[in-house]
DNA sequence: CCTCCGATGGCACTGAGTGTCAAACATGAC
DNA sequence: GTCATGTTTGACACTCAGTGCCATCGGAGG
């Protein structure tokens, strides 16, 4: 990495920093991007160079779980059940998650808790479903435009998902999310459709 | 209804009304609230006085529909089962949009279609479903904060209406809401289920 | 040493949203 | 009819998010 690239890395990782740290003592909607770019020692320009809002910089964490979920759900043996391949594929989230749950958890309790960045998330993840969806029709070997199960499955999946994270998110990351997640699955589909 | 009354009823439609006609012209996002102002032919200020974003004209239109959904939830008898029950309680929604279908389908294409509006939609949406699952709970006689079982079905149940919402939007009212609504609680539920 | 390019900051602007205040106006009492 | 009251309105000023533009600084390379 050159200098230039490892100075921008710098400045990026400052105001993320600044940011988290004003996010959690002031909460979301509380805190300015004045305030977080006065703590960072950059002008507000600069921000926007960055990040293109106050939401990015928690965004941005959800990195390309949607691609790797796609991906983790190609690669499922053709034999397991649409519904039993998503289950396994979700393990791309919560994998990132175990990878660090305090931090985890208090971006999670972050973004449920804010109205701006909920609507962010909600919107990846729209994006997520669908292309959840589009990889089941393959592996189903049907057309999504006229069979609703693909897109139905995957919409399920993340129904799953969000009540999990909720019940994960709510109760302090003393179960589990793939305790949640399971019972959450084997609800939703049953034994059968696993 | 008194005279001030119907002059502020009076104001709020020639809002609302021009509003609708700028959105479905230039879009959600690129119409400003002065435009429509000038339009309706009131200040700015008392815009605000109105409405509290450009966002709720439109979210508006929804009125109640989260606490009908709850009482048409509550009415439906005892010995049908819960994924049942909601289906026949999501009548509210079909009922309202079969209304006036027409209508219905230009403001939830508009909504569908503009970020902004999908957030508010959905953050609604949330709590509607929160609702929805805390009467399933007393249906079912299960304690909530134990039991996902009510909570789960709620959210498959949101689930299967974005789903079907989505399909008659897109195939422009073509097949009834209710149709796609069967559909999606079929499969979603199973046969056994409802 | 000079040139070029990327990063930065400053400035001005649009647009959303809010607080404040004074003027306008309907309502009700006398 | 007149006066007092309460509501609605427009105007202005302000904060905050976000964008375009331009001058400047500093490092990389010839």
């Amino acid at each position: 990495m050159t200098l230039a690239e490892r100075k921008r890395q710098l400045v990026r990782d400052e105001l993320t920093e600044a940011a988290l740290k004003l996010l959690a003592s002031q909460g979301f909607e509380e805190t300015t991007i004045d305030q977080i770019v006065a703590a960072a020692g950059v002008s507000r320009r600069t921000f926007f160079r960055y990040f293109r809002s106050k939401e990015d910089v928690i965004i941005e964490f959800l990195g390309h779980l949607g691609t790797k979920l796609r991906d983790a759900l190609a690669a499922r043996p053709a034999a397991e059940t649409p519904a039993r391949a998503l289950r396994e594929a979700f393990a791309v989230f919560t994998d990132t998650y175990h990878h660090n749950p305090e931090k985890s958890i208090r971006l999670a309790r972050l973004t449920l808790g804010s109205p701006a960045l909920m609507a962010r998330y909600l919107e990846r993840q729209t994006q997520w479903r669908a292309d959840a969806g589009a990889e089941l029709a393959r592996r189903m070997k049907v057309d999504p435009a006229t069979d609703l199960r693909p897109r139905l499955t995957a919409a399920v999946g993340f129904a799953a998902f969000d009540t999990a994270l909720t019940c994960w998110v709510d109760g302090d990351g003393d179960q589990d999310l793939n305790t949640w997640l399971d019972k959450a699955f084997r609800i939703v589909f049953g034994e059968t459709g696993l």
